[in-house]
DNA sequence: ATACTTAGTGTAATTTAGACACTATGCAAA
DNA sequence: TTTGCATAGTGTCTAAATTACACTAAGTAT
């Protein structure tokens, strides 16, 4: 069941934003073939040349905190609530957002754009599904992009994108978190693809099932796929019961 | 060979301070037996009652990047360059400086005491014997502290602290780091403590030393310990050239 | 001489990782 | 209706890694 949609009012005033702080979010999906990002386009007008693409991020206010500012960011764009977030770091290059073509959209958007801005970027799973993309106060649009695609982004975004990746396959070696990017019901080989999307690289198929079922996080549905032009998959659901449990104990490795 | 001391004259005029952005540093150390850190005390004069411990960190330039703003912490404190330096991540609540203690202190040594600070930490590994402590523009003492000792700091530090040790048991269960907090010769006695010290718990001994042994990072030394009152043992130092090869290679799992 | 302390060593049992190939089932195309 | 196509689903063997475990060696202190 979808996340109920409260977007954060765009009219509502806020507190005050601070000019040197800002949260950036690097939010994945997945489409079952490839792992995507959530890429915003800033810009004057959506007609311009002008326009590059980037993290989605904002100003933070000086009443919320770091966690709170990226789950603003991400509620606004995709209305969810209450999905995976963490932190990747913070990226301080005082030169990060001093480039023309970036100076000329902040220029557009923010009070002070010469202002030091150091930002805090975070990353999240999110079901593609689930989302219903709206522009948000600091974005004209937004798109889902394959993350093999992106080769450039504004400011260091790109940068920030390569971290919060490296993040994502540290967490995966040592944690099941695939269950969020995919819909409460999926196969067993959709999870599969899910990893080696994650981890860009072929995993067997027999050693992958083997070790996944091991856990003990998967219950099986008494349901199959329908309409595929191949024998159809068995569906199963994520035991959170058993995750929690298998957490508690503590669980380490879980590398291909 | 102990770096060479050169100390960021605290009397140059720097440009300006960014009002909301701090770095702090948990800088670890191992005299043998335990692993500590260096803690300042910050207050009014050192005599007052009024003094609590945290760790050493101060607002940064505007001039200077995330990674520099540690390294002059570190330098100012220790004496100290090109050292290991890794970023823990940002810390904003709002309130992490806003209780009546803190803001005493703060009162007394910044412009804006009632700012709101995001910080930045980083963890360094340096080895305690090649430190010089001075006090530094932002402290007026420092001290190393066992970390089982430290029930609590100033501001937000202690939680700083606890995932600064995550992050740093995290780094040793995928790399061998601990050669940054030892001398030049160290026994694998030594190092098999530093491990038990920092993962807080007991590790096999023959097991340990199998496993450290096979990475080929180790060279023996033809020099055994003296004045002990045991079977002396023989020294090693640390071999940056197989480790080298050793990191390009990629080891992923050195957990215990 | 004896006690104390840490150094240094090997083996066996269990678990895990990695490589590998065939049958099953539904749809699509001919 | 037959054939082809695509993915589902399954087991075994080998090599490597992990874990548990106990004694002798070599110095100092008493």
């Amino acid at each position: 069941m979808p996340e109920k949609i409260t977007r954060t009012p765009k009219t509502k005033i806020k507190p005050q934003l601070n000019p040197n702080i800002s949260a950036d979010c690097v939010i994945f999906g997945f489409d079952f073939d490839q792992l995507k990002v959530l890429i915003i386009r800033r810009g004057v007008d959506a007609n311009s040349k002008n326009t590059r693409m980037a993290l989605p991020g904002d100003l933070i206010y000086d009443t919320e905190n770091l966690d709170e500012a990226a789950a603003r960011i991400l509620n606004e764009l995709t209305g969810l609530d209450g999905i995976f977030l963490e932190q990747v770091g913070a990226f301080g290059d005082p030169n990060r957002i001093k480039t023309k073509g970036d100076q000329d959209w902040l220029k557009s958007i923010r009070a002070k754009p010469e202002a030091r801005v150091v930002t805090v970027a975070y990353y999240s799973l999110v079901k593609m599904t689930d989302c219903v993309l709206a522009p948000a106060s600091f974005a004209m649009s937004a798109e889902w992009v394959a993350v093999h695609d992106i080769k450039e982004l504004a400011f260091d975004h790109f940068n920030i994108l390569q971290s919060a990746l490296k993040k994502l396959k540290e967490k995966l070696d040592t944690q099941p978190i695939g269950f969020n990017l995919l819909p409460e019901k999926f196969t067993i080989g959709q999870l599969h693809k899910l990893y080696e999307a994650i981890l860009d690289k072929k995993i067997d198929k027999r050693n992958f099932r083997r070790k996944i079922i091991k856990l003990n996080i998967l219950t099986n549905l008494n349901e199959k796929q329908t309409g595929v032009a191949h024998k159809p998959s068995r569906f199963v659901k994520f035991n959170e019961k058993n995750y929690r449990k298998l957490c508690e104990q503590g669980f380490n490795n879980f590398s291909f």
